[in-house]
DNA sequence: TATGAATGAGCCTTCATTCAT
DNA sequence: CATGAATGAAGGCTCATTCAT
């Protein structure tokens, strides 16, 4: 990210990380062209050159981007300290729904960075993605532990990494053609699974997981 | 896939899709070129066109064919119904790691299908997919409850879907820089987790979903 | 150079080579396209890329044709061990002019290859370019002495030099604006230098030289 | 060249010149860019634009220059009318030599307006570059004359022609890898050749025509 | 007057696909 | 049936130049 970027208003700076972020969830990094990227976000090729170093470069202001909202729209806002172990796992279910109303682009993208095509591209920010997770998975254990709602013994790494995995895949599940599949494929109803059936269906899991 | 390439021999076959899911897996779908697969496979640039159609239509052969692998080199060879549902686990993740010895790309192009940009692509293959994998752990779970192992109130959907989580998630975490580091990074050792330890975290994490 | 260009007919890799030195030469390397130079040799973007993995690629492979060209339709051609040293001198300016009208555009080159601008690409070809022209004319100098046509004290090397001077110079004013008029300034006539008047004046100065 | 940049203090004028034609001389015309030029130069892009309608005339501007320097930094400097004509060649050989460490861009911008490539620009400044180097040299050698130094039947142009040619390819020489090597190459020796040699070698070549 | 962001055509190069041999 | 040369559109990126501030 080039000073150029820097200089812009905020909002603007936003709006050129959105929607260049939707062309590439959309395409995947290697199929999203920079004019198309341009097009979308009505800017010419030569301004993109001014805001960004390389494509790369642009690739990775998304990823930083991306990961500051997760933070910051996502666990920060809909968790609460008072809350059960149970209840904050439901909230940051509900909180991933909204989140992916608004910002689907990085939820994909969120996805795409693990597969093994983009290696080289996850060691960039799985790290910092990695330490957000664990501390507040783990922050969620041990509060509740202290809180005495679940049996001290349980291991908290175990059990948090136990949580952490369903709910990925839970975010999975809202955008990836395959993992909504996968998800929701064990589940036998007479119609498609509503948000609340799966928020439903983590929680239970959860709570095998505590009980 | 076209009659032509049927009529290879079926090692020549294998070690076309082999050769060419490599280099896929290690490119990605978009960034790996017609000629450098040729080159890898030994064949000529006309020759692959004799037996597929064109690029999307042998990216679906090499899918039958890793899906045709996790069928019969995984579920059905490492899995016994003999077995406890414990044992079944420890079992499919131990033979998920010989799997990845020798089909590692079909393993990545599995993780890469889930990402959002392959969404188009997983259309063709992921309700195979899920099927395959839905039967495999409900099997598992219901044979489970049969012999009285785990507690038959226990959903077994719900079970199903749990296991089949984790052990998403730790194949993933055999072939993704990504899913590696999020998995380990749970669990703090002066070490890098070892293959061992993996399955133990997974195998731990069921018996805690059962007790 | 890649072998897909080897395999063509000789005269087609000439014509190739030709046209594109042809181009190069008018625009300069740096500003001569590769877009046009395919336009002028008409064959498709692509097989450009076929013959020559790169720009610089393809300026090598003319380049090293133009030394044989130089070596092969000139040296060669123009100059017999039975002519005296001036005869040779009077024979070789003859030759340059018949070679600038079938090739000037690697003349052109030539000459470029001199700027500073050209530095790295020089690097490429000069060695060979300054070991066949001073063999060349050493060569001239010493059978000339050898014949007792010019008084054996003067100094080879010197003298080969000054003939070579004038010589490079010569060609230098058939292809370049610059040179062309440096070359005239010097002669006050009332009409243009003709190429028998620079042939005289070359002549004559290599005469001054060994007299 | 705008009246802008005639307003600005003379110091300024100059470093801009210079250093706008160092980037142009190590990188070529067509391959020096605007944008690092005004880096160079710590001047913005519009107020390049403000000083010089376009590149072209930026172009002209320190062409101007050049030849400006050439005249009085060198010519006008290292010879004096007291001087034999072959003291006049060595000094201003050992002028040149002083003027190549100070204004080595100037020397290459020389060099490359004789390339075919620039013929269109050479046009601009040729002409005088040409008048100044022709009444310089037949003055030197009409002042010998005078001063019976020479044969007084040698002819004046032809004598004059001939050292500004040695002298020319001797300047070319200091700052071309191409003529570097060319001149160097007819002279063997178990070192590289230093400038006092070269100053011999041009030196003797010039008593070679006059003996 | 000075700035530097913006433009968009044009650069070199690659690619999936076709087709004559 | 196999080959691999040919295509030409499209890719990422750069550039001389303009113009609002």
């Amino acid at each position: 990210m080039l000073d150029t970027f820097k200089k812009l208003p905020k909002s603007r700076q936003e709006a050129i990380l959105d929607t260049a972020a939707e062309v590439i969830a959309a395409n995947g990094y290697h199929n999203a062209s920079i004019a198309d990227i341009c097009q979308q976000v009505d800017i010419s090729n030569g301004a993109l050159y001014k805001y960004f170093k390389n494509k790369e470069s642009l690739f990775r202001a998304i990823l930083d981007h991306g990961l500051y909202l997760m933070v910051n729209e996502l666990y920060k806002k809909y968790v609460s300290p008072a809350d059960t172990l149970v209840d904050s796992v439901r909230n940051l279910l509900t909180g991933l729904i909204q989140f992916t109303r608004g910002y689907r682009q990085y939820v994909c993208l969120y996805v795409d960075i693990g597969s093994c095509s983009m290696n080289s591209y996850a060691t960039y920010i799985s790290e910092r993605i990695k330490r957000e997770g664990r501390d507040f998975f783990i922050g969620l254990v041990e509060q509740s532990k202290r809180k005495g709602e679940i049996d001290p013994n349980i291991d908290s790494d175990l059990l948090a990494h136990g949580i952490d995995s369903l709910i990925t895949l839970f975010a999975y599940s809202l955008v990836s053609e395959h993992h909504g599949r996968r998800f929701a494929g064990f589940f036998k109803t007479d119609r498609d699974l509503t948000d609340a059936d799966k928020i439903d269906i983590v929680v239970r899991s959860v709570q095998m997981m505590v009980r």
